[in-house]
DNA sequence: TTGAAAGCGCTAACAC
DNA sequence: GTGTTAGCGCTTTCAA
């Protein structure tokens, strides 16, 4: 900068607000100095003006895996609409182990951004009250935060029963469960489960054990080696549950490694309604969270923290909307079953 | 800062000694220091650091799209194994336009970054030539780059002309292509496109146009809807060369909506070996370039400028090797090609 | 072993 | 409209 002022014969400031299209700089002026700074090749340095003035324009997005397909569906809506709000976001990996996810919410290592949406697996309101972050923070994950952070949720447990429900309704009757691993008392999958058997309880069924896998990892390779242990376990069932979609698909192919038909001898239903649920063979029926309410909801929130609203509501746990994508997977009729309550629902659900 | 050295009674500098594990710091001050750090909540500020040492100990990866199973699982890998090499990466979308990937490589968008892996679709030799990277860059794409910077490549066309060979081998003679839309005379899925024409030619099979859809986009919709064309069309085909396991999904549940069994009446083959493939059904033959070594390559690429050797080797074009992943999509048999000159082939390929 | 001074590149605030 | 001054928070250099 310091090159380019001296080319054009004008001060650093001058150069500056050329730089940053300031008003009060005459044509001939401006002229001069774009003229130096394509001479000189100069560039901005950004740590220097990030120092000055305390903000760097980008937003992070840390998640537990880059590669899974939620995840990246997830990080794509919340990149768009943050570009368009003139936000740059840029996506980083925790590996979902709590030290990474402290990592992300620690100060200095995030401030890189003027504001981060963490997605949580490990980490709990404890660990946000004992290390409270310094720049603004949303947590999308499924623990409740009580107040701690802004919190965007998915409805776990109420989208699990009316998955299970719509099970029964198409004639199910043994319906087992393909869970993941739980972290903890309040995470994704245990709340999934809990839906489940909010519905088997409605339903008058019994939750037999026999009919309940738990994945250490909720993978596609799990789902498959799933179904073949329900197959060992030789108690009959005509449908699955998977806590995800990707489990889903896994489900899917070890059904057809068992032979069993889909939906003929077994429906099956999965969570996210991700991309690939439309072109599985056959096609997944799946709760569908509403992704675009929640990317957009978690946006919305740290924008407004970020801009230091006085007037911004206090934290609170979000819950997204969601509708049921019925697919093949389940069988034939269509029926959509929607959340009732609307963009933000209570966390008791509906009725 | 200034506060912890008052607050320990000393100066800025053995502050500054202490947080970064400088040796000559005594016991006493030590423990004096760290006291007044926990005390005063500090944290160090990072715009400051990078400012001062001119390094963020950061890289960026740019991608197209963040959620095409491709680069998610391409950023997982290089996640990690930047980790494990003691840097931190952080993933950003270049929307797969031109002007994202120039933004993306405009040094003053990266200075953010030690250095940078771009995923590059639309950016080629001359846009490099007119506005070369100020900090270290190496790009994975499929155009050559001639030697303007460094360069990973996938194996496209020997990898198509494998897979087409195969189906081949497997019996298929009407070997339809389900390409994608093509930005310029050597993106990946014309090479790929050209590979597939090899393959006939060496066959001794005509290259039906009829036989020929190209996507504007690389979508498993595009897929689903280029195997109704294809139908359309009339000209009867036993076998699809799709140019990405996203598209060849689409195609096996375009297959499936036509009620075409695969491999029984049509035999399908992909590219890229997404995780994805080995759970479809039926389970999906891929051409399965070297991701590892891909991810490997750029990244020892990318430090070895990083570090400035002066004996790093000249920027070149590195292409990955590959096998041909066989699974039910193509019929019963097992068998693997794999390419014969080991871990950097040239861009001739093999005989 | 510790400290003082200087400066990384930029910009807000104020003079001219 | 343009220049001067000062300082963001850190670290390199050199002196104590």
């Amino acid at each position: 900068m310091h090159d380019v002022a001296r080319l054009a014969g004008v001060s650093t400031m001058t150069v500056s607000n050329v730089v940053n299209a300031r008003a009060g700089v005459s044509d001939p002026v401006r002229r001069r100095v774009l003229a130096a700074i394509a001479d000189s090749g100069y560039q901005v340095n950004v740590s220097a003006r990030n120092l000055r003035s305390g903000r760097t324009g980008v937003l992070g997005l840390a998640v537990p895996e880059v590669d899974r397909p939620y995840f990246g569906q997830l990080a794509a809506r919340m990149i768009s609409r943050a570009a368009r709000l003139g936000y740059r976001m840029v996506v980083e990996q925790t590996a979902g182990r709590l030290d990474g996810e402290l990592a992300a919410i620690e100060s200095s290592r995030h401030q890189m951004y003027d504001g981060l949406v963490l997605c949580a697996v490990g980490i709990g309101p404890d660990d946000v009250r004992s290390s409270p972050p310094a720049t603004p923070v949303v947590v999308m994950g499924e623990r409740p935060f009580e107040g701690t952070v802004d919190h965007v949720a998915m409805p776990n447990r109420e989208g699990a029963r009316t998955a299970v429900l719509h099970l029964a309704g198409r004639g199910s009757r043994a319906i087992a469960l393909v869970g993941g691993g739980a972290r903890n008392r309040d995470d994704a999958f245990t709340l999934r489960e809990a839906g489940y058997r909010d519905a088997l309880a409605e339903l008058g069924l019994v939750a037999h054990p026999e009919l309940a896998v738990r994945l250490p990892t909720a993978t596609s390779a799990g789902g498959r080696e799933a179904v073949a242990e329900l197959v060992r376990r030789g108690t009959p069932f005509d449908a699955v549950f998977a806590v995800t979609d990707t489990v889903a698909l896994g489900v899917l192919r070890g059904l057809a490694d068992a032979g069993l038909a889909v939906p003929g001898a077994v429906r099956v239903v999965g969570y996210d309604d991700l991309d690939e649920a439309r072109y599985s063979v056959p096609s997944l029926t799946s709760v569908a969270p509403d992704h675009d309410w929640m990317a957009g909801t978690a946006l919305d929130l740290l924008l407004a923290r970020l801009s230091g609203a006085r007037d911004a509501p206090p934290v609170a746990d979000h819950i997204a909307p969601f509708r049921l994508a019925v697919r093949e997977s389940s069988g034939r009729a269509a029926d959509q079953h929607r959340s009732p309550a609307g963009p933000t629902m209570p966390s008791a659900g509906p009725p």
